[in-house]
DNA sequence: ATCAAAATTAAGAATCATTCCTAATTTTTC
DNA sequence: GAAAAATTAGGAATGATTCTTAATTTTGAT
């Protein structure tokens, strides 16, 4: 494991913010000025495929990365794209793997919703989007 | 609902594919040969956003839009890429809303998995892959 | 240690998906 | 049926990510 990619894996590890590439390969710069941006995308693939730590997309946004510790979702703020960590549950979890059977690699589960800042800072806009929204759940 | 959106809502809903902006364009023109690739863009943004249709993201590929039927999750094969629909039961749905309060928008349940095919196809680089990756469940 | 082969890097160009801009066209309102 | 508002086609611009290449570092056999 190179310099570059102890750096790398460290950032995103210490990180409870499931940072961007870009925002990981600026603190990386704090501790390496030299390091390329291109360095930074690559080895956060291969963590990634190895499954070191493990990749999020949402819509709209660049994709994050996040460590791996207990399983857990996240709850996705439509409003302010915020993003938060939920336990799941052992029974959530094994409802979703009975799905799958075996060659399970992992799983992702996003709920989306209004968070309670966004909620409160602008109650009549979020309420609107809200009732606006056709819901699936 | 001009004829553009009524178009590519109809692609969308009659999609078991889950196609991305591109295929859909693609499809578009064979009905209306002069619609712009924005006009695509720009409709299934005012769709997704009003909840008509469902937006899914997956690492590494161009969004993908799928219609709203009864509430279901994804199969991803990380080998081919391939996306399936599987059923969640409404006990699990419960579980899931349970962590989320009122303000609930949608949630998205992604297993990330090899599917049947690759698992035949390519044996043992399928166990390989499947071997040496860091499960997180 | 010494050298050659293999892997990794920095830097920046290139690509791909998506959004933005503008003038033209269509739809709505009065 | 004219004026105002909304939507479109077309293409330029942007942003995220990957690719290319030459230089540097690591490996590993002598
Ligand atoms: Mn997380
Ligand atoms: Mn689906
Ligand atoms: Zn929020
Ligand atoms: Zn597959």
């Amino acid at each position: 494991m190179t310099k570059q990619q102890e750096l790398i894996t460290g950032i995103v590890n210490s990180s409870r913010n499931h940072p961007t590439a870009a925002e990981i390969y600026i603190e990386a710069r704090q501790k390496m000025p030299s390091i390329a941006v291109g360095t930074v995308y690559r080895n956060l693939k291969l963590l990634t495929s190895s499954g070191e730590i493990r990749k999020l997309s949402f819509p709209g946004q660049p994709e994050r990365y996040d460590r791996i510790e207990h399983p857990h979702g996240h709850l996705h703020c439509v409003a302010c794209g915020g993003i938060n960590d939920f336990e799941i549950s052992p029974t959530l979890r094994d409802e979703i793997l009975a799905h799958a059977g075996e060659r399970v690699i992992s799983c992702d589960v996003t709920i989306n919703y209004i968070c309670d800042e966004c909620a409160v800072a602008n109650e009549n806009s979020a309420n609107k989007k809200l009732k606006n929204y056709k819901r699936r759940l």
